[in-house]
DNA sequence: GGACGGTCTTC
DNA sequence: GAAGACC
DNA sequence: GTCC
């Protein structure tokens, strides 16, 4: 079935910035600063112009000099917008509403000298870095979940040094589906680190935790519930400290608004507490950490009887699967530190090589997306010319495994070899890091690039920005998954085969970023 | 009061 | 075909 | 849990 897409933008016509009309001066502002402001405008109601026109009602600039370097100054006087400084954007930004324009007036006698003092206004400029703001509070039905919203070790594991993946522009999917970049770009460019305003962390910290709880107890659409809620309260640019100023945001109902309601003023959430100390939950929770046993039958054992890992281990109803991963539990749990990920997704991809020549192996996931250490290896494989994935899987597996690599299967499945069916091709397993005997999760995904248009696979390396990202995806009708995918449309409906719609399909990154309307950021730019 | 994913394994 | 689990 |  054809994705149903479209859906304006979140527009909010109704936004502060109703009526007016825009044009920005470009001279000196760093492009991604000048993205987010006029996306910002357009959200929130302003029209931009790319010329100068009587309709502009408002000129944004740095300072006059820019201001004269780019417009002229008849063409100023001739049609009297209201000359300010984008400084006036950002404080009404940060304030929710516009404030008075008294201050910000840009004056320009015509010689081109301002009063401004433009070392100061760039550096107010460096300092409020209130990142886009995607969503307008009402709009857009979220039409399709975003699943695999795991909290894993990613969320726990704090300690992100992100690197930057790197990603070329201009690169159709097989070079963008490259290596990242080593870590040399960093640091290259001083300060201005986009970060966003985190002032609620009181808030989506519990939430986290309540995500990962309603989980383990099997209620995936409760936890989903508060998984969307974390952007929304995350990307507030003030400190909440009533309820009031929730009740309208997307996703924040009543039981929401009484949660922060609480937290704001107790600073705690006594039906989080609750859960904590329940040991029911906490040992569901434990039972299912381990791979192949869920919310279900970790509650069957917790019933039973069972308390401890050691108790499961005298079970005799586990799986196959089950009984690896209790094995291999400690394991599974290790982090693999970037650099060994990197060094196996050269090794794959070398193997893969060998067997077919072209084909596009990549590793996504939480590598892709920068982080310092990984839970598991997420390897996206698909190839150029659109047929030759069909087969390879199998062969792949089969010579990774003569060469120890691979060790033990969970799951298997191929789709693509049976003639006309294209589906995606799947593995789970566990490999080991080479001459080591310590077992990690691998998955092994192999795309038809008709049914699966690809999108963007770093990411931004910062968790605060890809849970935005994800959820302006979201808003959208479209889905960003965890290994960095972007579906174009289910491979479903009946029979597999069914043709994707080509509508959606990005070479690079930057093509979703704008196909978003997120602000563009250089890979350098992502990190915290 | 129903929808909120697609796919594979196991029963 | 339903339940359970995973991404 | 939220949205329709």
């Amino acid at each position: 079935m054809a994705p149903k897409r479209k859906k304006s933008p979140s527009i909010d016509p109704q936004g502060i910035f109703s009526g007016m009309v825009v044009f920005l001066v470009e001279t000196g502002v760093q492009s991604r600063r000048l993205q987010i402001w006029k996306q910002k405008l357009v959200q929130m109601g302003a029209t931009t112009e790319e010329r100068l026109s009587k309709k502009v009602t408002h000129v944004f600039a740095i300072n006059s000099q820019a201001l004269l370097q780019q417009l002229d100054g008849q063409l100023l006087k001739r049609f009297k917008p209201r000359v300010l400084l984008y400084q006036w954007l950002e404080d009404s930004l940060r304030s929710g509403e516009k404030v008075s324009e008294d201050q910000y007036h840009l004056l320009v006698d015509m010689e081109g000298e301002n009063t401004k003092d433009k070392s100061l206004v760039l550096k107010l400029v460096n300092e409020n870095t209130s990142s886009a703001d995607e969503l307008s509070p009402h709009n857009e039905k979220i039409k399709s979940d975003v699943k695999k919203f795991k909290s894993d070790a990613e969320n726990k594991g704090l300690s992100e040094v992100p690197n930057s993946p790197g990603s070329s522009d201009s690169s159709p999917l097989s070079q963008t589906l490259t290596n990242p970049i080593p870590s040399s770009t960093l640091h290259s460019d001083l300060s201005l680190p986009y970060s966003p305003p985190d002032l609620n962390r009181s808030i989506t910290e519990i939430f986290g935790k309540l995500i990962n709880i309603y989980r383990a107890l099997g209620d995936d659409r409760r936890s989903f519930s508060y998984y969307k809620a974390i952007p929304v309260v995350e990307k507030l640019p003030f400190k909440i400290e009533s309820a009031d100023q929730v009740k309208d945001l997307p996703g924040i109902g009543k039981s929401m608004q009484d949660h922060i309601q609480e937290i704001v003023t107790t600073g705690k959430l006594s039906k989080l507490e609750h859960f904590e100390t329940d040991e029911k939950v906490r040992t569901i929770s434990l039972f299912g950490e381990v791979w192949g046993i869920g919310p279900a039958t970790a509650l069957k054992f917790y019933e039973k009887g069972h308390r401890t890992l050691e108790d499961l281990k005298n079970e005799d109803s586990l799986t196959h699967s089950q009984k690896l991963g209790l094995k291999y539990f400690d394991d599974i749990k290790t982090r693999i530190p970037r650099h060994e990920v990197q060094e196996m997704e050269l090794l794959l991809q070398k193997t893969g090589e060998e067997i077919l020549p072209g084909v596009d192996i990549l590793c996504g996931g939480s590598y892709r997306r920068g982080k310092a250490s990984c839970g598991d290896l997420d390897i996206v494989i698909t190839h150029p010319d659109g047929k030759s994935h069909k087969g390879f899987l199998t062969r792949y597996v089969k010579r990774l495994k003569d060469m120890k690599f691979l060790r033990e299967d969970l799951i298997f499945s191929t789709h693509s070899e049976e003639g006309t069916d294209s589906g995606v091709d799947t593995y789970f397993g566990l490999c080991t890091y080479p001459g080591r005997e310590l077992r990690h999760r691998i998955d092994f995904k192999v795309y038809p690039r008709d049914i699966y248009a690809f999108g963007l696979v770093a990411w931004t390396g910062n968790d605060v920005l890809n849970r935005r990202l994800r959820l302006l995806a979201e808003s959208k009708g479209y889905r960003l998954d965890d290994t960095g995918l972007f579906p174009a449309t289910q491979a479903s409906g009946g029979k597999r085969g069914a043709r994707a719609s080509a509508s959606l399909r990005f070479d690079n990154e930057k093509e979703v970023f704008d196909f978003l309307g997120f602000p563009w950021l250089e890979p350098h730019e992502r990190n915290l």
